[in-house]
RNA sequence: GCGGGAGUGUCGGAGUGGUCAAACGAGACAGACUCAAAAUCUGUUGGCUUAGUGCCUGCAAAGGUCCGAAUCCUUUCUCCCGCACCA
């Protein structure tokens, strides 16, 4: 019969749903296993080939766990909101929440057609209100415990978005979204959680992760942790702090710089300075636009002078653009002779420098000396190492209660406030005399509303009917917040979800979250590791000290899976034409020849080359398996064949483990090809195909039923190995190497002397003439020849030119006649 | 600038101290089958050479360590990714 896939597939994928197989329950006893990957956000083009082999890679890893006996959890949802949705909903005239709810039937629908053995049951959408009534519950959760505040701070904004964005989506200054799109910095009052409170822990925990390096390596330099000083300046009778690294170089301060964005900057801003200072900030927000890469340190005199704690002098406070102003204090001490950037500042505007660190052939002519050594010019601290001298410098401003140890983080709150509609709306209301109040718990959700009018800015806040509420606490006219939270806040918990998805008196239940958690396989793109993985760690540590769970790390494991290019090699987009999609691919080939094309083509963690001839590679040997079920013939197993069975087995179970999926094919293949030459039992044939089923699950299970059997293949137990000869193995392949020197004789004897041979004579160490003996009909069928087996040392053999004394072990000699 | 990763045959890619001219796949070439083609099967696929051998070249480039290197070290070049004035 022919390979008819589509067929075979489509009867699968509906058996496998009507018998529930991939549904799972809480089970006493039973080891469990979690797979998850990211959930995508579910777009009205569809999935695509990526998408498949990104899948593919969980799938294999799920049916595998499965049929070694784990209860796997494979769920999968969609992280529903989002501005894309919004905005494509905006430029179709559709409503986002019909477009994205279309696009994630399409989604299911294709998802279901590669085969992917899901927990349907468990699905969900984060812009059902049955989960982001979830988001709001813990957003309350987290105001009460402080873990949610309201300033007014310089933010991100993106005009296109045109709302704020978190420091994780400002990517080179840029949004996340929109690469063309430069941000700006914008004093607004919006709402941040406290990430920075498990700074300390997120960094620390990293340590025990089973992560990619190089995500903990990213998730390491975002959190960004720095050992230092905290120094009062005093500037004009009052004290402003600064923080550095470089207590040793203090006596080589010789200007202050304030950031330009800081919140402060006024109060510092002589009258007489006035002027300059605002014509300065008017500059800088108007270069912005081009000059990021190589923008020159500039600055202005405020017109206050501080004075340095330590040395006593008088020193003077420029506002400048290179100073962060939410890092540290936002404002700094400036060192010149040591510190590259001060360095030019000080050149640029004339201020003095001072050489305090003296290093071997230091110098701070040309530029800073930014080493550490040796202290000069600094009191009685000359001559101290800078090491000591940080340690001593800082232990004498403790002395004087004007400094102290610091640690400082990168890291910054997470701003979570958007002014957009599609996303889950955050439960406050503001009211005039109450001022900012949590909607009460009992009112949730805060749905929001279908009926809105898109196009001018946020429709919340033209939607009268949602803003306009009574206050919770006086009854009083109150507005509500119109802002909604960052898609983030959704897909940091999603994976607590799946755990009990249909609960609607809470989040989750514990005991079930408990049971399931941690995510024990994760798997998803790089470019989630500092925004999502950090995101989902914070919330799991909050979770955690709330009582909601007792896991502290979200994800024990992470695969990040390669991107999958055309075949020229370039990202796969629309404008290059070069996009493949599953459903193509699926009806030419089938999906399972789809699926193992995919992870055959290189290791899953490295780029993946789409390549039209090399799925009709993978064709070749799907159709091969499925010819030997149909028409093989079924004998014995013989001692070699069964040995590279149970070799197969142990190195198969192994490589899967470690995500090898490359290298499994390339096992596959080569066993199927042996049994397919020697022949194999049929229970042995049922052990390859268990090995199979993982990676074309389809066919493994048709295969299955045409034996005879009335389980599913995908829930069978794994083969086990058994013992593996090697000497056998080892006999193969000298057998294999036998044949090819008896063809090459022959083809020289042909070529030299003109001759056709038709008999070879091979002489053998004595004793290994049993194992050529035994292989005696292999070589005469592939070598076309008759065989004549001798022991070197057999007396009566025909040798007559004496070749037998050139064999070797593992290597006979032969005679060609 | 800082940090991470990578450069292997015609191509995609395995391989991280000896069993390596280098798995597997693709492509190409030759043969079998066929009236023919496709499919399928067999063989070849760095060079020279040869009764199954031996030699040379070879894993970005140049050096080095070692009895021995695609694999370790140094320098250089190229590419990819991440962070980017964090004091």
């Amino acid at each position: 019969m022919e390979y008819n896939f589509k067929a075979i597939e489509s009867k699968w994928q509906k058996e496998w749903e009507k018998k529930k197989v991939f549904e799972v329950k809480e089970q006493k006893g039973k080891k469990k296993f979690y797979v998850l990957e990211m959930y995508p956000y579910p777009s009205s083009s569809g999935l695509h080939m990526g998408h498949a082999l990104n899948y593919t890679i969980g799938d294999i890893c799920a049916r595998f766990k499965r049929m070694n006996g784990f209860n796997v959890l494979y769920p999968m949802g969609f992280d529903s909101f989002g501005l894309p949705a919004e905005n494509a909903a905006i430029k179709a005239k559709a409503h986002p929440k019909k477009f994205t709810e279309d696009a994630i039937k399409n989604y299911i629908r294709q998802m279901k057609e590669i085969g992917l053995s899901y927990d349907w049951s468990r699905t969900f959408a984060s812009h059902d209100f049955n989960y982001y009534k979830w988001n709001q519950y813990f957003f309350l959760k987290f105001l009460e415990k402080g873990l949610v505040y309201r300033k007014k701070a310089p933010v991100n904004f993106c005009r296109k978005c045109e709302s704020v964005l978190a420091n994780e989506q400002v990517h080179n200054g840029r949004c996340w979204r929109h690469e063309d799109t430069e941000v700006e910095i914008k004093q607004l009052e919006q709402w941040f959680i406290k990430t920075t409170k498990y700074a300390e822990e997120l960094l620390k925990d990293i340590e025990n992760l089973n992560w990619p390096e190089r995500i903990k390596i990213m998730q390491r330099n975002w959190i960004g942790k720095s050992h230092g000083t905290e120094i009062d300046f005093t500037i004009d009778d009052k004290s402003w702090k600064i923080f550095t690294t470089r207590p040793d170089t203090i006596f080589g301060v010789t200007f202050m710089v304030v950031s330009a964005q800081h919140l402060k900057l006024m109060e510092l801003v002589t009258n007489g300075q006035k002027k300059d200072v605002e014509k300065f900030l008017k500059k800088i927000k108007s270069v912005s636009e081009k000059e990021q890469e190589e923008m020159e340190k500039e600055g202005v005199f405020t017109g206050s002078y501080a004075v340095n704690p330590i040395s006593n002098e008088k020193i003077p406070v420029y506002a400048g653009n290179f100073v962060v102003a939410d890092y540290g204090s936002g404002m700094v001490m400036a060192v010149p002779g040591h510190d590259q950037r001060d360095f030019e500042f000080a050149k640029k505007y004339q201020i003095s420098i001072k050489e305090v660190i003296k290093g071997e052939n230091s110098s701070i002519k040309e530029r800073a000396y930014v080493n550490e050594g040796v202290l000069v010019n600094s009191g009685k601290f000359n001559g101290m190492q800078s090491e000591k001298a940080k340690e001593e410098i800082t232990k004498y401003l403790e002395s004087k209660k004007i400094g102290r140890k610091k640690i400082e983080y990168k890291l910054k709150d997470w701003l979570v406030s958007r002014q957009r509609y599609w996303g889950t709306p955050i439960p406050v209301i503001y009211c005039e005399k109450c001022g900012i109040v949590p909607v009460n718990e009992k009112e949730l959700p805060v749905l929001l509303p279908e009926k809105v009018t898109f196009g001018k800015g946020n429709p919340l806040t033209t939607n009268e009917k949602f803003v306009n509420v009574k206050c919770p606490k006086c009854k009083g006219k109150a507005r509500r917040e119109t802002d909604t939270m960052d898609t983030f806040f959704d897909s940091s918990w999603y994976f607590l979800r799946y755990c009990d998805n249909k609960n609607n008196k809470k989040p989750f239940d514990s005991a079930k979250a408990n049971y399931w958690m941690p995510v024990d396989q994760y798997i998803g793109g790089a470019e989630h590791a500092c925004m999502h993985l950090i995101y989902a760690r914070f919330f799991t540590k909050a979770l955690k000290d709330l009582g909601f769970v007792k896991i502290d790390e979200p994800f024990s494991k992470l695969f990040n899976q390669g991107m999958l290019l055309g075949s020229d090699g370039e990202k796969m987009s629309k404008s290059k034409g070069n996009v493949i999609l599953p459903e193509q691919v699926s009806s030419k080939y089938g999906i399972d020849t789809a699926r193992l094309f995919l992870v055959s083509v290189a290791s899953p963690d490295k780029e993946v080359l789409w390549s039209e001839n090399g799925i009709e590679g993978s064709l070749r040997f799907v159709r091969k398996v499925f010819d030997f079920a149909e028409k093989g013939k079924f004998a014995q197993t013989n001692k070699v064949v069964e040995s590279k069975l149970n070799k197969a087995i142990k190195e198969i179970t192994e490589d899967i483990e470690k995500f090898r999926y490359n290298l499994v094919v390339i096992k596959l293949r080569s066993l199927f090809d042996s049994i397919i030459e020697k022949g194999v039992s049929k229970k042995d044939f049922e052990a390859c195909l268990k090995l199979l089923a993982p990676f074309c699950p389809h066919i493994a299970e048709e295969i299955w039923h045409k034996f005879g059997n009335k389980s599913f293949v995908s829930l069978e137990k794994w083969p086990e190995a058994g013992k593996v000869d090697e000497n056998l193995l080892k006999q193969e392949e000298n057998v294999d190497k036998l044949i090819d020197d008896i063809n090459n004789v022959a083809k020289l004897v042909k070529e030299k002397q003109g001759k056709e041979v038709s008999k070879v004579y091979v002489y053998v160490i004595p004793n290994e003439k049993q194992g050529f003996v035994n292989n005696k009909n292999i070589i005469e069928k592939k070598t076309n020849l008759a065989v004549e087996i001798y022991a070197v040392n057999d007396k009566d053999k025909h040798d007559p030119q004496n070749f037998s004394k050139k064999a070797k072990p593992g290597r006979p000699a032969l005679f060609l006649e």
